[in-house]
DNA sequence: CGACTGACTCGAT
DNA sequence: TATCGAGCCAGTC
């Protein structure tokens, strides 16, 4: 199966869209769960250019670390919103707040 | 065609 | 968790 950057961006919307409120997923997962494991940089690049009209949760989408989005000072708040507690390094405790989900797209 | 880039990841340290 | 290095893949120039 070819990738086309289309199917992956819909797959994309599809997870973040449905991550929980106060739960957070890595780029690595939303990759896996979109159906492309080894394409976790795309889902930086597609996130980065979501419009806003989608008014996805992009901003609960961090790296493996647990490390936020840099030049996007306004995930940090987003997520205070919502009850994720970041640490005092400004990183997501992942073990806390991050999303176990086995798979929600049927490839 | 090739070099460079990135909101990434993983293993080792 | 932090840092390093290597691997990753499609887009851009």
């Amino acid at each position: 199966m070819k990738f086309q950057l289309d199917d992956f961006r819909q797959n994309v919307y599809a997870v973040v869209a449905a991550i929980p409120p106060g739960r957070v997923l890595t780029y690595g997962d939303v990759a896996r769960l979109a159906g492309w494991p080894l394409h976790s940089r795309w889902v930086g690049r597609v996130l980065s250019q979501v419009p806003d009209n989608l008014h996805l949760p992009c901003h609960r989408v961090v790296n493996h670390t647990g490390r936020l989005a840099p030049s996007w000072d306004e995930q940090a708040w987003l997520l205070a919103a919502e009850g994720v507690r970041l640490k005092s390094n400004g990183c997501v405790d992942l073990n806390t707040y991050r999303w176990k989900v086995e798979k929600i797209i049927a490839q």
